[in-house]
DNA sequence: ACATTTTTTAATCATCTGATTAAAATGTTT
DNA sequence: AAACATTTTAATCAGATGATTAAAAAATGT
């Protein structure tokens, strides 16, 4: 018998070609338009293997966004929490972070978005994330330095302004290099400009 | 024989029936989340009536996505190629009427842009919307009044400070009525913050 | 080498869904 | 009212898709 299963594949277990197959696929097509076929063809498996594995495509799909959202709260969660960040250091390393995020994977906010807007009831647990905003040091700094603006006029502007060209790639962008390059550039813009909104 | 098909039913005619349940179901689930049966409870009507009058659903989603796109194209359009407005102008306008369109259709842009990546080939021709900014008096301002910034890196900015709350509706904000609040004091907010990058 | 467990496959099922069809109902013109 | 055109419906079809099954193949332990 084979216990450990750590042991058998050490470049990519089936299970692991799984879950890649099915990351690509669902955050490029989304839930509804992935047929499991879909994935199974991409891990390069049949498509019986996939409910030997995952007993169904909503565990599966269970898995992935799991995992997506810890993705994007581990990045945003450690920065507005971390007390000996000042206000602008924390805009600085949220820009540059979640840009260097979104850069390696840019399919992942319409992907999340969508799913949530889709299935909003699935998502009521998992997303308190107004929740832990609300009690952040972020919060309370932004309260401190401008008091006569609601701090989520501010952070839906830098979040804006950071996760929407991810969005509207396709429309707003001509090739893939450049936009690599602008988004580069854009750590810089945000930042500064974030910085200008909070000293006015 | 019905010849005027317009005297028939003044207030909804069948017809509109279905191509206002469409847009209402198309625009909230999506293409592929949209079933054809979907559509017909919404009109009130048999199944096989929307193929009597519609070919199919891939025609009346073409119907649909065109009436959006139109909505989307007529508030930018003739602001930015107005050569009357200044710069400042442009912005306010541009800020102020989205919000206005988007209040009143807060599913468009995560339609719009969804469709569009799950079938960016069906979109390649109708959208040159790159091109048409180019040539507008629009980036002309822009490019005198800040030579050293990329005029799409303030576009995307505008752009995303103005549509990310709604794509993003479900995650930031509380409920519908501050929502509208919020974005009501987001017109003038944007368009200041967007006058200080623009003077800076 | 043998037995047992795990992995993989081909074939099949049941359901969903877009579309069609034939016929009934309704409306219009004469 | 009769004849004709239009509108509406119920029933059905064909294809797609998620899932299951039974059996073969491969791996592993003794």
């Amino acid at each position: 018998m084979a216990k450990n299963k750590e042991v058998k594949n050490l470049d990519t277990s089936t299970e692991e070609k799984i879950i890649q197959a099915a990351s690509k696929v669902f955050t490029q097509k989304g839930y509804v338009a992935t047929r499991t076929r879909d994935i199974a063809e991409e891990a390069g498996i049949n498509l019986a293997l996939l409910n030997y594995y995952f007993r169904s495509k909503e565990k599966l799909f269970q898995l992935i966004m799991a995992e997506k959202l810890q993705l994007l709260f581990s990045v945003i969660l450690p920065i507005i929490n971390n007390d000996d960040l000042t206000l602008e250091e924390k805009v600085e390393t949220l820009v540059e972070n979640y840009i260097n995020l979104l850069v390696d994977n840019p399919d992942l906010p319409l992907f999340v978005l969508g799913e949530i807007k889709a299935n909003p009831e699935g998502f009521k647990d998992r997303l308190q994330i107004r929740k832990l905003l609300q009690n952040s040091s972020f919060i309370r700094q932004l309260r401190e330095r401008r008091p006569n603006i609601e701090p989520v006029q501010f952070i839906t502007s830098l979040l804006g302004m950071t996760v929407f060209p991810f969005i509207a790639k396709q429309i707003l962008f001509a090739d893939d290099k450049s936009f690599k390059i602008l988004m580069e550039e854009r750590k810089v813009l945000i930042a500064k400009w974030a910085k200008m909104i909070l000293e006015t």
